[in-house]
DNA sequence: TTGTAGGCGTTATCAA
DNA sequence: TTGATAACGCCTACAA
C-alpha cells in the first residue's frame, strides 16, 4: 500500500517472520522443506511487506527468464496496415499471461537485422523462447536456430519452410482450394490474384497452389506480386481491369488491399459484384464494415497467437513439439461475391 | 559461427586474453583502467569467443534492465480494429532500437488488472520506465504512480488528467476546433459526433470542447458514446441520420467507426459528401482506402511514440520530464466532406 | 524442519 | 594498470 523507498528482499522477508532467506524462498515457491505454520507466516508476511522476487535476480539463479521474444520488422506502415499482427500479440499475450511470461518485443529496422537480435538473445538469455515470423524461402534464421536447438524456438510458417523445427502451420493450399472452388462454383473463369511479397514464403505456398488449382479447373489465372500496401492494391486492381478480358473476380492477400481494390473498382466504375467479384484472404472488421462488405477466409487469428503460447511453452518445459496445425480457414460470404457476369 | 554448447562467460574470455575478468569487464564496457592494448585484445577475443554479457546478471548487478513496460488492454477486437497501438508501438520500438532498449508487453485482461501487472514490475524490478495509456478520469494508476516515485513514469495523455506526472499531451481540444471550424466554414450548423467510451479521459476532453465550441458557434450537436466497434459506429450512424432535421456532418473518433457509418450511410441512401459529411478522428490507410476518402484530422503517431520513448529514456537518465506535446493535427481533406445541404 | 553456504554472471571497490 | 573480492538477490544443496 504504501511506498516502500527501499527494496525489499527476501532477508527482510526472512528478518519479520523470524526465519531463514531459505525458509522463505521454500515457502514461496510452495516446495517442501518447510511447515505449515511457518510458511503461512512467511506468506503473510510476504504479503504485508509487498515482497516480490527480483527479476534479474531469480532469472540468475535459475536461468529463466519467464519472457518469450518477438521481433518485429520495422515497417510502421506495413504493420499498422494488417490487424493480424495485433491480433496475433493479443492471443500470444493473453495465453502468456496464464503463466505469468511476458512478451519481449524488439522492431528489426532493417531485414536481416532480426538476424542480429535473435543472436543477442541467445547469447544473452534475454528470453526463454522464441517465435519466427514471416519466413522466407531460405530463411537464414532457420539455419540459425539449428545450430542453435539449445534455443526454444517455434516456427509459424508453412511446415515447407521450417525444415523440421517446431513449428505451427497452417493450410494455405487447402484455403486457395476453398477460394477457387467457391469462385469456380459461381460461374467464373478468369480470376486474379493481388498477392503480397514474392520472397515471403507464405506467398510462395498460395502462388504454388493457385496455379495448379487453377490449372486443373481450365482456369485463366493472373497474378500481381505487391508490397501489401493499399496503394498498390489499388493500382493492380487498376492494372487488372483494364486489359480486355478483364478477371471477373479478384483474390487479394489481405485485407487492405481488398478494401483498396473495391474503392478502385468504384472509381473505374466496375460494379462489385455485379460486374467483379472480390475476395479478401485475411477477414477482419475491414471486410465487414466495408461496403459492400467483402467476402473473406476466415481464420481465428488470436486464436493461433494462443496456440502458439502454448507450443513455446511446452517447448521451454523440455517437451518435444512436432508440426501442429492452425484451425482451418472458412469461408465468410458477404455482398461482394456473385454469380460471374455473362460474356 | 557456430554453435556454443556451453555458455562463454566474462571468465572465459579473461582466460582467453590472459588477463582478469574486471579487466574484461572495464574494456568491454569502455571504462577506463585498462591499457589500449589489453582492451583490444580483449574486444577481439570477446567478439571471437561470441560473447554477450548475460542479461540477468547485468540487470542484477546494475539495477537495470534495459526494458520499458507496456500494458495492453486485452480486447483482440477493439485492439486489432485500430492501427493506433501498432503504430505507437512501432515508434517506441524504433526509438529504443537505437539504444538497445526493448520493450515488456502484458495484457491486462481485466479493467483494473492492470494495477496489479504495474505493482508487480515496481517490485520485481522487470522494467526500468513505464508507459500509460488511456488514462481514465481518477484512474487509480496515477495514485499508484505517485505513490511510487522511483518508478519512471510516462503518461500519454492530456496534461489535465495526469496530475503533473510527466506526460506527452496532444491537444485535442485544438483539433476540435479546428474539426468544427472547417465544417462551420462549409456551411454545416447541425453536426453530431460519434465517440468513444466516456469514462476515456480524451472522450472526456473531447467532449468538452466540441461543446463549447459548437455553442459558441451557434451550431447544433449531437454526440452518442460508443464502444470504437465498427457495429457501434453503424448502428450510432443509423440512430443519428433516422430523425428528422438529421445532422448534416458526422465525426468519428476513429477510423474504422468512421469506415462503417460511411458504408451504413450507402446502405441507408443516404449519399456521401453530397446529404452527409463525414469525418474521422484518426488517420489511417483506411481512410484513404475508402470510397469515398475520408476527410480526417491527422496525427503522426509513430513519431508520438518515439517521442514517448525518448521521454522514457530521459526519465530513466534522471532528467526531468514535464509536460510535453506532441506533434499537432493537421486535417487531411478528402473526398466525404463537401458543403452542407441547403434546407 | 531449519539454517548455512555456495553459485548464477556482472559490475564495482580497493589493494597491490 | 591490474587482479582479487565483495556486492546484487535469489535458489538450492547440504549440514545441523
Amino acid at each position: 500500500m504504501a511506498a516502500h523507498k527501499t527494496k525489499v528482499t527476501i532477508f527482510d522477508v526472512a528478518k519479520a517472520s523470524g526465519v531463514s532467506s531459505s525458509a522463505v524462498s521454500y515457502a514461496l515457491n510452495g516446495k517442501p522443506g518447510v511447515s505449515d505454520a511457518t510458511r503461512a507466516k512467511v506468506l503473510k508476511v510476504a504479503r504485508e511487506l509487498g515482497w516480490k522476487p527480483n527479476g534479474a535476480a531469480q532469472a540468475l539463479a535459475q536461468s529463466k527468464t519467464r519472457r518469450i521474444g518477438l521481433v518485429l520488422g520495422y515497417d510502421p506502415q506495413l504493420l499498422a496496415v494488417e490487424p493480424y499482427m495485433m491480433s496475433l500479440i493479443s492471443g500470444l499475450g493473453a495465453e502468456l499471461e496464464k503463466q505469468d511470461y511476458s512478451l519481449l518485443v524488439r522492431l528489426s529496422m532493417d531485414g536481416d537485422e532480426e538476424e542480429g537480435i535473435i543472436q543477442d538473445w541467445i547469447a544473452t538469455g534475454n528470453v526463454d523462447a522464441l517465435l519466427l515470423l514471416n519466413l522466407e524461402i531460405g530463411d537464414p534464421r532457420i539455419d540459425l536456430m539449428k545450430h542453435n536447438p539449445q534455443m526454444p524456438t517455434l516456427a509459424l510458417a508453412d511446415a515447407s519452410l521450417t525444415a523440421g523445427l517446431p513449428t505451427l502451420t497452417s493450410d494455405d493450399a487447402g484455403a486457395v482450394g476453398i477460394a477457387v472452388q467457391y469462385l469456380y462454383d459461381l460461374g467464373h473463369r478468369r480470376i486474379a490474384r493481388v498477392a503480397g511479397p514474392e520472397e515471403l514464403g507464405h506467398s510462395y505456398i498460395r502462388d504454388a497452389a493457385f496455379s495448379q488449382i487453377t490449372t486443373e479447373l481450365g482456369m485463366r489465372y493472373r497474378c500481381l506480386h505487391t508490397d501489401y500496401t493499399p496503394e498498390a492494391g489499388a493500382d493492380a486492381t487498376k492494372r487488372l481491369l483494364s486489359v480486355s478480358s478483364a478477371p471477373t473476380a479478384i483474390i487479394y492477400d489481405n485485407d487492405v488491399m481488398a478494401l483498396a481494390g473495391e474503392s478502385q473498382a468504384a472509381v473505374l466504375g466496375v460494379k462489385v459484384p455485379d460486374e467483379l467479384s472480390i475476395m479478401s484472404w485475411d477477414d477482419s472488421f475491414m471486410c465487414e464494415a466495408a461496403h459492400p462488405g467483402i467476402t473473406a477466409l476466415h481464420r481465428d487469428i488470436v486464436g493461433s497467437g494462443r496456440m502458439a503460447a502454448q507450443l513455446m511453452l511446452k517447448l521451454i518445459n523440455g517437451e518435444e513439439v512436432g508440426v501442429e496445425e492452425e484451425s482451418p480457414y472458412a469461408l465468410k460470404e458477404r455482398e461482394s461475391t456473385a454469380p460471374a457476369p455473362k460474356g
